[in-house]
DNA sequence: ACGCTTATTGGAAGCGCTTCCAATGTGTCT
DNA sequence: AGACACATTGGAAGCGCTTCCAATAAGCGT
């Protein structure tokens, strides 16, 4: 096997360019108070070597790690693949490529029972100096708490509730998504409806059910108007709970789900027993995930840049970090959201 | 804010337990020559301090960064969410977890021009010591010489060919898969078939039409009884190629689809021209993500245990990297794949 | 009881980097 | 011209850990 040339190390650097080590540093760090000429020899000095700082040693000298960890909830064995969770990952692991930071993605299921001290350990094992909370954990005031006491910086994807009191964060308005959805449907002349809800502890996917109940209001429908279930977000939930739903004496012409991917497993279940979408009920759902292309008929939903909340996640937590942002309180970021009619919905 | 106490070091639970700062390094290290009476005090400082010990002060004196690299290559901006690159993700990250690894995700788009220099870069900037490969990169042969080259273990997840030669790999065996799906559709009477292949370069997925040109030979057929097309296994190019498998001269009774997101793309493609799956067509995939239970009619595809190939590659990893594994040729773990019948097959 | 090996412990050095602070040089103000 | 600010550089210390090697204690045969 080959053995590898030892890594060329800074003291190579700043010998090859003259220099002492601390100033090959601040070149390496952008510091100020270094001339031109000085900052040339060591760039070139750095190309010439190959060399790259040891991120190891950066850290712990300096004391920052540059490390920052995702964290989601999604229990492996129901859900394998989550595009919201997939997709946040994949913003967040943009933005950290751009800004030299790296992040350690972290599945923690719901179902484990020391889950909060799960999250903790990570930051103090792996000396992670952010955290990236996406639902239900963004809404997890005691985690977050916790967090924060031990100088971490947290920043929270779609919280739904009181998190944003404590932590950045940046998300959608779900209340509006669902108010919006809602709002189409009514358009197209429903007055019935089936809501099915995600699971319990996720506020913001609650919100879309807050801001449905508004839309529903506004023409003066109340809870004799609707009836709503919860689900997990899992596929199989939404062909589960259907029969429940279409079963129910209030006779929805159309169902509003909180995902997508519920409402691919309703939009199932209605094939199952002979319904024509959207001729026989309309179903809607939320995120504009893959499967919302890909089921038959194309769905009805609210897309949300999922993506871009995982990148804007890491960026305000980098902001953070760097200082470039010291705004006194919790910032939070709202992002857009649009109704994307397609084929599961018509007039009821 | 609440300052954070400085965090414990090993000279503190060194202090406390009375002991010098090498033995307490042994007994995290579960070194030999340590005395039970000794290592009892010094276990119960390091509870009592709650202490946990710097990854990066340890990586920096032992030469150990216990980091790993999971590369893998789509591009989010046509296929956001993968299931076989997350599934094959979360095995990783579960088996890092249990073996006290940490895995750097990295996703490098075959698009980018300087994919291999940004894939090497990885291990030289962040010291990862192993690199999992997933396709297409487990068949790239100057890749996995270049980190082989630099003391990088590598491992390859599918590899389709050469690559196996050179590292360690996981994989089912692709080609009896294409193979046993064929003997499934041939059974059912047909004779006329359409083969949606994957992207060039992944070889793996290759095999799988390789395997399936076996079965019709065995049946005495040849080039005459099919016609293959290229997608690039998303949706999308299912739905797209799909019209030019059905239109062709030979009219094949049965798509086969080297991947379950290109048979689902092909499946909604039937439906649009309002073909009757399966009376009028069979459709297969390969995979079993979870798409395959979604569509309608459900899809018969072949399983392959992805997140396992995930876990087992980070698995012979570390056994690599800790010397469990020593074998001097490169190793190959071979997992069981499995044809599953559901509803899009029948007879021909 | 003596020299020997073997188990157990600790001292010291140093991984590659950043921090703090002192040491120069250069320009400006009065 | 002298004092002073400022920009630019370097020396030294040390981050928290592991490695190498020396030191001591304990066990054994003859």
């Amino acid at each position: 096997m080959a053995l590898t040339a030892k890594k060329p190390t800074i003291d190579d650097v700043a010998r090859r360019s003259g220099v002492a080590r601390v100033t090959v540093s601040r070149v390496l760090n952008g510091g100020p108070n270094v001339s031109d000429a000085v900052r040339a020899k060591v760039i070139r000095a750095v190309e010439e070597l190959d060399y790259k700082v040891n991120p190891q040693a950066r850290s712990l000298a300096g004391g920052a790690s540059r490390l920052l960890a995702f964290v989601f909830a999604s229990d492996p064995e129901n859900e394998p693949n989550s595009y919201y969770e997939s997709a946040l990952e994949l913003g967040a692991l943009r933005a950290c490529l751009a800004l030299g930071y790296q992040v350690l993605i972290q599945n923690v299921p719901q179902s484990m029972p020391d889950r909060q001290k799960r999250v903790l350990d990570l930051i103090t094992t792996q000396r992670c100096e952010g955290l990236i909370l996406s639902p239900p954990y963004s809404d997890d005031i005691a985690l977050i708490d916790a967090a924060l006491a031990q100088g971490c910086r947290v920043v929270a994807v779609s919280p739904g509730g009181a998190g944003c009191g404590k932590a950045d964060g940046v998300g959608i308005d779900d209340e509006a998504g669902g108010y919006d959805m809602a709002r189409e449907l009514l358009r197209l002349g429903h007055r019935r409806f089936g809501f099915l809800a995600g699971l319990e502890g996720h506020l913001s996917a609650d919100r879309r059910l807050e801001g449905f109940k508004r839309a529903l209001a506004e023409q003066g429908l109340g809870s004799e108007a609707y009836v709503a279930l919860r689900g997990d977000f899992t596929f199989r939930s939404g062909t589960r709970l259907a029969p429940e739903l279409l079963d129910h004496s209030l006779r929805p012409t159309a169902l509003v789900c909180a995902n997508d991917d519920m409402a691919a497993g309703v939009l199932s279940a209605a094939h199952a027993r002979g319904l024509s979408i959207p001729a026989d009920l309309s179903i809607t759902g939320f995120d504009d995930a893959p499967v919302a292309g890909i089921v038959w008929p194309p769905l009805t939903t609210v897309h949300q840049p999922v993506k871009d909340l995982g990148q804007r996640a890491v960026e305000l937590l980098v902001a953070r970090l760097t200082g470039a942002n010291s705004a006194p309180g919790p910032v939070f970021e709202l992002l857009d959201h649009a109704v994307v009619s397609r084929q599961t919905t018509a007039p009821g």
